[in-house]
DNA sequence: ATCCTGGTTTTTTTT
DNA sequence: AAACCAGGAT
C-alpha cells in the first residue's frame, strides 16, 4: 500500500493521463469542481480517482460514496473500478441517487416511518394513484389534470418541499397543495413511496436524526458525484447534508471531501428539475478552492469540435470552457436540405449505404432527432431498404402491462396494503368484479380507514364473495410462497393468478406470454447474479459478511436469509429481507433495457437526450428546423432556448468522424404537413467547417429580435386544405421572420408550399399580445385564416390557450 | 362486462 | 397519423 500522497506518476493507474486529468485524479482531500467537457475522459477520471484514493490508503472502500444518475453509469463505474483494483465494488456505496437512498431507507425504515416492506411507485403507478385520489375527492379533472398534479407533486419533491412548505400563490395552488397532502397520506397508508419520496425521506432522516447523520457523515470521507449539472435542489441538499460541509449555512472546514464532476454545457434536464445553478452554488457554499477544466477532447475531429464550440458560444449563461483536440480538422460537417421528411430519410439511407461501402459499421452510425415522433418516417425508410436498425426508447421491460400485472400480484404478497397493485389486478384477469363492486369496496375501506385488502370482509352479497375469493387467493398464495425460491414464487403466481391462462386464450397474447417467461428468467438471473440484492441490503456486503462471521454465522450462507439485525446491529431492523422484496425493488429502480435487441450490426436511432453519454463514428442530426429543433415549446424564452442549444451541443459532440445535419422544407407532424424554416442553429455554426450538400438558401434565417417562427406555414396553408390543390390559397401566413423569406422558385422541383400572403389578423409568431381576461401573452402558433383563424397564446398567468381570432379580443403590445 | 366510438392530444426522460 | 381515454351502447 502506498502511503505517499503525492501524485504517483509511476503508478500504472496514473499512466496516460494528461496533466489536467492527473491533477483531477490526485486532488488532495477537499471540495473540488471538475468541469469535464464532452469526450474529455470524465468517467475515467472519476473511477481512477476512486482507485487512487483506495490504493494510496487514504480511505477504505466503505468510506467512499459515488453517485450517478443512471444505473448504466453506476455499472460502468463499478466495472472499470474492479478492472483497476481487486476490490469488491458490489459492497461499495456506488450507485444512483435513488438506488442509494433506497438502500439507506431499507436499513432505517423504522426511523424513516416506513413499513419494512415498503414498495416503490414508478411514474405509471404514481399517476394511477393520483387519478384514484382525485376521483375519490371529486376533483374536477378538467381544471386539474392528473398529469399536471403529478408534475406538481414531483416538482415540489424535487425542490425538497413538503405540502406545508409549498408557496401558495393562487386558488389553484391551494388545491394542488391539498392534493399533494392527500396523496402523501394515501402513500403512507399504503406503504408505498415514489421516486421523489425516496430522496426526500432520506434527506429528512439525515436532517432530523443526529446519530444517523453523524454516522454517515463520519463514514463517507470521500463523496464523488457524476453529472453534477443534472442534480436537482433536493439532491444537492442531500449531498450537502452527507458532506457535513456546512453547519447552519456556514461552511465548515474539515468536512468530507466532495468532488463534483459536470458540464454545464450538457445540462439538458432542466425540465425535470435539474438545476445547473447547483454548480455555482457548490463553488460558493462548499468553498471550492480547486477547479479543474478538462478541455482536451479525445473524441472528435476539429471541424466537429469547432462547430460545437461556436454553437455553444451563443449561450450567455456559461461557466466557460472550450474543447480542443489534437486530431486534425477531419471531414467537413455536411448539411443537407430535403423537400420532405420522406426525402430526408431516403437520402439518409443512401448516405448510409455509401458509408458502409466506405467501411463503417452500421452500429457506428446514429440517427438523432429531437422528438420520438420523428423516428417513424426514418424507420419506414430503413425498413423498406432492408437496413438493419434499432430504436432506443419506448417501453422498458418492467413497464410492460403484463409484467406490471405480474409484479402487482407479487407486491401484494409483500404488502397487502398496496392499493395501487390491488386495483391493478383485482379484476385482471377478469373475475366478475366490476366498477360498482370496486366503488363499494373503496367506500368501505375509506369509512373504516383500512386498505382495500382488509376492507373486503365488510362487503356483503355477491360482490363481496367475488372479492373475498380474490383476497383469499392472494392470502393463500402468500402462504404457499413461504420458503420457496424466487423463481418458484413467480411461477406459482403466474399460474395461480390466471395470467398465463388469460394470455394463452388471447390470440395476441403470444408476445406477452414470452415476456412473462422472460420475467422468470430475469428473476433467476437476479438471484444467481453475484451480489444479488445489493440494493436491498442496508450495508455493504463485505461489512455484512464480516459482521456475520464475527457473530459465528456461516459466512457462505446467503445474506438475504439472515435477519438484518444479526448482520447489522446498528440498523433498526429485525426483519429478513426476502429475495422477493429485493427483486421487486430491482424491478422498480431498474426498469430494464429500453433498447431493441442487440446483436446484428444495426444503425442506432434515438432522441438527442438518449444519446447523451454515447459516441459514434457517424452521426446524423435530423429535423434541424425551427419548431422542431429548437422545439416550438422552447423557443419563446431565453432559458429554454439556451437549453435547446445545449441539446444541440450534446448532439454534435456525439460524433467522432462524420457529422451530418439535415433539415426538410416540409414535414408531416400530428397528421398535418408543416413548413418549417431551417433551424437558427445553422447560423451559429462556423461556415468554414460546413459543407452544403444542397445549395444554402440565402437571405434566410434572420430572426432579428423575435423568437422565430414555430409553424411557418401557419397551418392554414398545409394539409388543412388537403395536399396539393389548396397550397397558399387564403392562407394566413404566420411566419415570424423579418429577414425576407425563401423565394418559392428556389424549392426546385418540389411543390411550392408557401406564398407570401399577408395575414388578415396581423399577428405573427412570438408577438406579445394582450387579452382583456388572460392578460399578457406570447403568440406561439397561428392556424387557419379569416373567421377560422386561431392563435395559440402562451399567457404568463393562464398557460397556453388556443383562441379563435374572430372572437378573442387581442391587442398587440 | 365488454366493445365501440368519438374526442383529444401530442418534447425531451431517469429513477 | 396514431394513441389514448372516457363514456355510451350492447
Amino acid at each position: 500500500m502506498l502511503t505517499d500522497l503525492a501524485p504517483q506518476t509511476g503508478s500504472p493507474l496514473l499512466q496516460n493521463l494528461n496533466p489536467e486529468q492527473l491533477a483531477a485524479v490526485t486532488l488532495p482531500a477537499g471540495n473540488a469542481l471538475i468541469l469535464a467537457g464532452a469526450g474529455s475522459g470524465k468517467t475515467r477520471v472519476l473511477t481512477t480517482r476512486i482507485a487512487w484514493l483506495l490504493q494510496t490508503g487514504q480511505v477504505s472502500s466503505g468510506g467512499i460514496l459515488a453517485v450517478t444518475f443512471t444505473n448504466k453509469a453506476a455499472k460502468e463505474m463499478m466495472t472499470r473500478l474492479s478492472a483497476m483494483l481487486p476490490v469488491n465494488v458490489r459492497g461499495m456505496w456506488i450507485g444512483t441517487f435513488h438506488g442509494l437512498c433506497n438502500r439507506f431507507l431499507r436499513a432505517h425504515w423504522k426511523l424513516a416511518g416506513l413499513p419494512s416492506t415498503f414498495q416503490i411507485l414508478d411514474t405509471q403507478d404514481q399517476l394511477s394513484a393520483i387519478k384514484r385520489l382525485m376521483k375519490q375527492f371529486n376533483v374536477d379533472d378538467e381544471r386539474f389534470p392528473a398529469k399536471q398534479t403529478q408534475w406538481f407533486i414531483a416538482g415540489a419533491k424535487e425542490d425538497g418541499l413538503r405540502p406545508r412548505d409549498v408557496e401558495v400563490r393562487s386558488e389553484d395552488d391551494r388545491k394542488k397543495v391539498e392534493l399533494y397532502q392527500l396523496y402523501e397520506e394515501q402513500c403512507q397508508r399504503e406503504g408505498v413511496v415514489d421516486f421523489g419520496e425516496l430522496m426526500l425521506r432520506s434527506y429528512e432522516l439525515l436532517r432530523d436524526n443526529d446519530p444517523v447523520r453523524e454516522h454517515y457523515q463520519r463514514r463517507f470521507r470521500h463523496i464523488l458525484i457524476d453529472e453534477f449539472q443534472d442534480t436537482n435542489r433536493l439532491q444537492y441538499a442531500w449531498i450537502k447534508m452527507l458532506s457535513g460541509a456546512t453547519v447552519e449555512g456556514t461552511f465548515r472546514p474539515g468536512g468530507n471531501s466532495v468532488v463534483a464532476v459536470g458540464d454545464d454545457d450538457q445540462s439538458i434536464y432542466a425540465f425535470r428539475g435539474a438545476r445547473v445553478g447547483n454548480m455555482a452554488d457548490f463553488v460558493r457554499e462548499f468553498d471550492v478552492q480547486q477547479q479543474i477544466k478538462l478541455e482536451q477532447n479525445y473524441r472528435s475531429y476539429s471541424n466537429i469540435l469547432d462547430s460545437a464550440n461556436a454553437l455553444i458560444g451563443h449561450n450567455t449563461k456559461r461557466l466557460g470552457k472550450n474543447l480542443r483536440t489534437e486530431q486534425g480538422p477531419g471531414e467537413p460537417v455536411r448539411v443537407y436540405e430535403s423537400t420532405s421528411d420522406f426525402a430526408e430519410a431516403q437520402w439518409m439511407v443512401e448516405e448510409m449505404r455509401q458509408l458502409v461501402r466506405d467501411g463503417y459499421d452500421r452500429s457506428e452510425m446514429a440517427v438523432l432527432y429531437r422528438s420520438n415522433a420523428q423516428s417513424r418516417v426514418i424507420e419506414t425508410a430503413l425498413f423498406n431498404a432492408s437496413v438493419p436498425y434499432r430504436v432506443y426508447g419506448g417501453l422498458r421491460f418492467f413497464e410492460r402491462a403484463e409484467i406490471k400485472h405480474a409484479l402487482a400480484y407479487l407486491r401484494l404478497l409483500e404488502n397487502k396494503d398496496d392499493d395501487t397493485s390491488f386495483l391493478r389486478v383485482v379484476n385482471f384477469p377478469p373475475r366478475g368484479i366490476g366498477a360498482r363492486s370496486i366503488e363499494l369496496l373503496q367506500d368501505a375501506a375509506r369509512a373504516r380507514g383500512q386498505s382495500l385488502h382488509d376492507a373486503v370482509g365488510a362487503l356483503p352479497g355477491k360482490a363481496g364473495s367475488n372479492l373475498s375469493a380474490f383476497v383469499a387467493k392472494i392470502d393463500v398464495l402468500r402462504e404457499q410462497t413461504q420458503g420457496i425460491s424466487l423463481k418458484e414464487i413467480i411461477e406459482l403466481v403466474l399460474d395461480h393468478s390466471g395470467l398465463v391462462e388469460h394470455y394463452k386464450a388471447d390470440r395476441e397474447g403470444a408476445d406477452r406470454l414470452e415476456n412473462l417467461d422472460e420475467l422468470v428468467n430475469a428473476a433467476e438471473s437476479f438471484v444467481t447474479q453475484e451480489g444479488f440484492g445489493r440494493d436491498a441490503i442496508a450495508l455493504p456486503v463485505d461489512e455484512l459478511r464480516q459482521s456475520a462471521a464475527s457473530q459465528g454465522i456461516d459466512p457462505s450462507r446467503p445474506l438475504l436469509d439472515i435477519p438484518l439485525a444479526d448482520l447489522a446491529p446498528d440498523a433498526d431492523t429485525g426483519e429478513t429481507l426476502s429475495p422477493l422484496a429485493a427483486f421487486l425493488t430491482h424491478a422498480a429502480l431498474e426498469s430494464g433495457d429500453n433498447q431493441a435487441k442487440a446483436g446484428q450490426d444495426a444503425v442506432q436511432l434515438m432522441t438527442v437526450h438518449a444519446a447523451k453519454g454515447l459516441e459514434f463514428d457517424c452521426v446524423f442530426i435530423t429535423g434541424m428546423e425551427e419548431g422542431l429543433f429548437p422545439h416550438e415549446n422552447s423557443m419563446s424564452d431565453r432559458d429554454s432556448l439556451e437549453e435547446e442549444r445545449r441539446l444541440m451541443y450534446v448532439a454534435i459532440t456525439r460524433a467522432r468522424k462524420r457529422l451530418y445535419l439535415s433539415h426538410s422544407q416540409t414535414r408531416m407532424l400530428h397528421g398535418q404537413t408543416r413548413y418549417n424554416l431551417r433551424s437558427r442553429f445553422f447560423e451559429e455554426l462556423p461556415e468554414g467547417a460546413l459543407k452544403w450538400l444542397t445549395p444554402k438558401q440565402q437571405g434566410f434565417g434572420q430572426y432579428g429580435g423575435s423568437a422565430g417562427a414555430g409553424r411557418a406555414g401557419g397551418g392554414g396553408s398545409g394539409s388543412r386544405y388537403g395536399s396539393g390543390s389548396g397550397y397558399g390559397s387564403g392562407s394566413g401566413y404566420g411566419g415570424g421572420y423579418g429577414g425576407g423569406s425563401r423565394a418559392p422558385e428556389t424549392y426546385g422541383s418540389g411543390p411550392v408550399p408557401v406564398q407570401k400572403a399577408a395575414p388578415s389578423h396581423g399577428l405573427r409568431i412570438s408577438q406579445q399580445v394582450f387579452h382583456s381576461k388572460f392578460g399578457e401573452g406570447t403568440v406561439m402558433a397561428l392556424e387557419g385564416s379569416g373567421d377560422d383563424a386561431r392563435a395559440q397564446i402562451k399567457f404568463s398567468r393562464h398557460g397556453i390557450k388556443w383562441l379563435a381570432l374572430s372572437v378573442a379580443k387581442l391587442t398587440p403590445v
